[in-house]
DNA sequence: GGTCACCCTCTTAATTTGGC
DNA sequence: GCCAAATTAAGAGGGTGACC
């Protein structure tokens, strides 16, 4: 790690008469008092020709900077600055902006006054405990990994003479986990929704509850999407925080790009709905006849009051999606790669099971399904 | 109604670990 | 050495509040 150093000189100031000392150091420009007093313009002129050369020396000194040592040289803010942005190719946008707001809120202010030798795993342990006493799992998850991946790469570049994140206290550290808090709609109340709901809200709950499309998924959808003769249609584009993608652009781990083809009720609602629709491009427009950009308008002016309406509480709009997938998991007759296919998952993924099968029966529809169970148990038995 | 910024949480694929 | 579980790393959804 070199220090860059530049355009030392000395200058008088003379408000005080004092002399003081300015450079570029590491690309930042210092100015700092020499403390040194003069009483005359000449002698400070004279006492600056003399020591000019010694002007940068100086500047170190008094910001407390040995030349001669490499571990003074970066600060552990300025380093981890340098980290993640050097990083940020392989995550998008508004990940790094996380990182980012991560590393300035909870790691900077922590380790504020610490130079690299003062970086131990029992202070490491300490910050993850005081980290996670303010956060959920996740966030102080997402904070261990960054300041980990910050001194590795300090390791690596030999600011830091012992890789701290390979000591037994850090290897050995885990958070426990919060208990999930994930919902799904019951089965009575997305018949109420399909059922009862009106206008584009009826296509948007349709879409969402019959084939479990995402926020982001619903609202990049246009008509170009549709075949509505051979009865499918393909995700194409995934709308997030303001900005439409392509799916073939999409570097990511959830699948948009797929092909799902309609029950055809979808199809005759579509094409119904079609006659009345309010832009030629988009399937969901808003007031101005653009697609919405964030999903929280949908939610708030939308979704909610439409929920409130037909007396269903709300459980967020990606609850929809959990519904979708959680009722038909419980059906036995289904392939779950079926599933995954329609909604977006890996084949084989694991994911499918562990985030949505939750409980969406009411007790008429588990005794059903009971009675079912008992009547292949029962022809098996026939059979022995 | 709508966007945007900020912050936090949930979802998901890929990779690593560890138990047998 | 295999396979499932745990961990890692990232994308996306959601709540709050300011502003237009």
């Amino acid at each position: 790690m070199n220090l860059e150093c530049s355009n030392g000189s000395f200058y008088i100031r003379k408000d005080t008469m004092t002399i003081f000392v300015q450079g570029t150091v590491n690309g930042k420009k210092y100015k700092r008092s020499t403390k040194k007093k003069v009483s005359s313009e000449a002698m400070a002129k004279a006492w600056i020709k003399k020591n000019n050369h010694k002007a940068m020396d100086t500047l170190l000194d008094i910001l407390g900077i040995d030349k001669d040592s490499d571990s003074k040289t970066v600060s552990f803010e300025d380093f981890g600055y340098r980290y993640l942005n050097a990083t940020r190719g392989k995550r998008n946008k508004h990940t790094q902006e996380d990182y980012l707001r991560i590393f300035r809120i909870s790691i900077v202010p922590y380790f504020n006054n610490f130079s690299w030798s003062d970086f131990d795993s029992l202070t490491l342990s300490e910050f993850y405990n005081h980290i996670r006493e303010q956060y959920s799992y996740d966030r102080s998850k997402r904070t261990k990994n960054i300041i980990n991946n910050i001194l590795e790469t300090a390791y690596d570049e030999e600011l830091i003479k012992r890789n701290i994140v390979r000591m037994k206290t850090i290897r050995d550290h885990s958070y426990e986990p919060d208990a999930p808090n994930t919902e799904a709609y019951e089965v009575s109340e997305v018949k109420k929704m399909l059922e009862e709901s009106e206008g584009w809200m009826k296509v948007f709950m349709e879409l969402a509850l019959k084939y479990g499309l995402r926020v982001g998924e619903l609202m990049g959808l246009k008509w170009s999407d549709f075949d509505l003769e051979r009865g499918f249609f393909k995700i194409n584009r995934n709308i997030t925080k303001g900005e439409i993608v392509e799916s073939v652009n999409i570097k990511t781990n959830k699948n948009h790009l797929r092909e799902i083809f309609m029950f055809p009720e979808t199809i005759h609602l579509l094409k119904s709905f079609k006659n009345f629709r309010m832009s030629d491009e988009w399937i969901f427009v808003s007031k101005d006849g653009k697609p919405f950009l964030n999903s929280k308008t949908i939610t708030d002016y939308h979704f909610k009051p439409t929920l409130e309406k037909i007396g269903v509480p709300y459980r967020t709009v990606h609850a929809m999606r959990r519904s979708y997938i959680s009722i038909m998991t419980q059906s036995e007759q289904i392939d779950k790669k079926e599933i995954q296919k329609v909604v977006g998952h890996a084949e084989g993924s694991r994911i499918t099971d562990k985030h949505y099968n939750l409980d969406c029966l009411n007790d008429a529809q588990k005794q059903n399904k009971a009675k079912e169970h008992g009547k292949v148990f029962n022809a098996l038995l026939a059979i022995a």
